[in-house]
DNA sequence: GAATATACGGAGCACTGCTCCGATTTGTCA
DNA sequence: TGACAAATCGGAGCAGTGCTCCGTATATTC
């Protein structure tokens, strides 16, 4: 990679991370552009899709948060790895609004440039569901897939002005679809 | 109102609901014109938003579900008419991909044309699971809010591809949050 | 210092929502 | 019936979007 490639590389990246903490996941890719005073073809040729660049963006969040499930697994027992691993990754994606649609749609096509993190994101929180179902705490008709479904939802919940306020209940209300009572 | 505006208005909202039944909600207005032979200035002088042609477009939809509720309470009891009302209102959504951001917006905001229609879609709900907390069958800590909510994300799962697949297995999952063990 | 590969920048295309106003049609009243 | 006024229409025009393409400029290598 030549050095000015690499510099516009990294200050794009820069930009574009406060442009999405900023204005969502959808925000204007001309005017991440813009603002890193580079050409609109310099964007796509460092981000061919805006999948490629949330990826770049996300990608240390998504390895973190799926590490903190084997943590979690150490250190806690069944029910509380669980339920701690599933506020803690929902809170994660609090953080940028209008990334779960992305996301939903990555893990279901192989292609897209989010779809191994999120896979990655989906068997992490799967280990814990099944050690959790074989402690007999977490409900067994609840898969990897419903997980994810769910905090998928609760982001979708906490991006919408009317319930953004109430995102924590949400949670806990979730949360017994999830657990055995 | 003018003869051709009448017939304009009619012709406009079948156009629309073919469109948004094969689009979505945030199917082109342009195309809707085109394909109702009519002007752009036109479609915005009968719908000034596009909250008040999905108002148009679904009100009668609203008014169904609500009332449904009412014979519910009549015909089933506590439980069951809670739990089928959930159902059958989170079907209903179904039809139409799209509508659940639009709707979630309306509700916090008096100012839109859907405005009404959703504050009485969540007052019904809310009166039926208000008669089954009292009767003991849900859990005390959710209320209409999240009930609206809690159709809202299905519907939003609904409208995504990996999970289109699998909305009744989520409806079960997400019943479990409403309903007391 | 010259040659080559790499990267850059932005004009251009097709689309979107939305506004505005001159042209047209309808309903009314003499 | 015919003229007039009010209601309605149609689409050009503006600003924004994602995305592509290619002539130009720059970095690296020899």
């Amino acid at each position: 990679m030549r050095a000015d490639a690499r510099k516009n590389y990294d200050h794009l990246l820069g930009v574009a991370r406060a442009a999405v903490l900023e204005h969502g996941a959808d925000a204007s890719l001309r005017d991440i552009a813009r603002q890193a005073g580079v050409g609109l073809g310099t964007l796509y040729r460092h981000f061919p899709t805006r999948e490629a660049l949330l990826e770049a963006l996300l990608h240390e969040g998504f390895a973190a948060v799926a590490e903190r499930a084997d943590e979690l697994a150490d250190s806690d027992g069944p029910r509380d790895a669980l339920v701690t691993w599933f506020r803690e990754c929902t809170r994660w994606t609090y953080e940028y609004r209008g990334v779960t649609t992305p996301m939903m749609a990555a893990i279901e096509d192989p292609e897209s440039a989010l779809h191994d993190s999120c896979v990655t994101l989906r068997a992490a929180g799967a280990r814990l569901l099944v050690r959790a179902q074989e402690a007999g705490v977490a409900r067994p008709e609840v898969d990897g897939t419903d997980l994810f479904a769910l905090i998928a939802a609760l982001a979708w919940l906490h991006d919408q002005p009317s319930t953004a306020a109430r995102a924590d209940h949400l949670f806990d209300v979730l949360t017994r679809a999830v657990l055995r009572d």
